[in-house]
DNA sequence: CTTGACCTTCCAACAATGGGAAGCTTTACG
DNA sequence: CGTAAAGCTTCCCATTGTTGGAAGGTCAAG
């Protein structure tokens, strides 16, 4: 099977396939007298699992223990269960990060009312001075960037 | 002001200071007689605006607009409400594509007893064959690669 | 035997940030 | 004043995962 065939069947693009191959996620694959990438079921099969990690968001770093795992017939699901939860985490902190944006957001959007005058609370707030950082208040103009011109 | 404390007064690291003017999202910073950047207010000013929009999660793309529309003193606010409309709806389909990854891996965490022994539902579905693609039942050995050694 | 679809490798780019080298300037201290 | 430390400059490289393209070899169909 050549590597337009495998990237079909795995889900994985043949760009990818070579990169992964290239970084030593997955095994040399085998060639043709050619050179032409010759794919086995067991490559294939491999490349589908790589394909539904990463669309649970592992990152390539995990693959490698994860495929580790996969291959060791001794593993310990404890083992799989950890790395699975420290995503798990990671997937946690991200989510709630992109929350409090967008909570904040929301409320700056919410309070702007979004008509033909200048006026904007979301430019407001970003334009804020003095709120967590150094304050240098005293009324210097500051020419264009005004909140309110 | 030198880049340092301009990078402390404005929470932008000094590379990264570099890099907007760079990028032409700031406008080239003055320098002193020896070439050393000299920041005014009015540049910290706009530093901070960064600072905060960044933190909200706006692209250096989108900085561009918001910072076109913060100078443009007759801006319609319905245009700034757009933009961060625009993010917020960026921000909220990660949301969910992260929430769905959580979710999925969660239940497979919760069914793996995460002892000592092998067995993992967790590798079992990433193993599992013919989900969503080109099936290929028939029982060839996939050496160690199956899902339950 | 030509054409087009495929494959190969290598190189570059993206976004945003950090790290570091080589070299110059400013500051602080004795 | 002299020297050393700290801070500045530019330039290049690495990151993560993925895509795009160029130059060239190969395969299958007509």
């Amino acid at each position: 099977m050549n590597i337009g065939q495998a990237a079909k069947a795995s889900g994985v693009s043949g760009k990818m396939i070579r990169y992964y191959e290239d970084v030593g996620l997955i095994p040399r694959i085998s060639r043709t007298d050619s050179g032409y990438r010759d794919f086995s079921e067991k490559d294939v099969h491999i490349l589908r699992f790589i394909s539904r990690a990463r669309s649970l968001g592992f990152s390539v770093e995990q693959m490698y223990s994860l495929l580790a795992l996969w291959q060791d017939r001794h593993r310990a699901s404890s083992d799989v269960k950890a790395v699975a939860q420290a995503h798990i985490d990671e997937l946690d902190s991200k989510i709630k990060k992109l929350q409090d944006m967008r909570e904040t957001l929301l409320h700056l959007v919410n309070h702007c009312h979004g008509d033909h005058r200048p006026d904007c609370p979301i430019l407001g707030d970003l334009a804020a001075e003095g709120q967590e950082l150094e304050e240098q208040r005293g009324g210097k103009s500051l020419g264009d960037f005004s909140d309110k011109p």
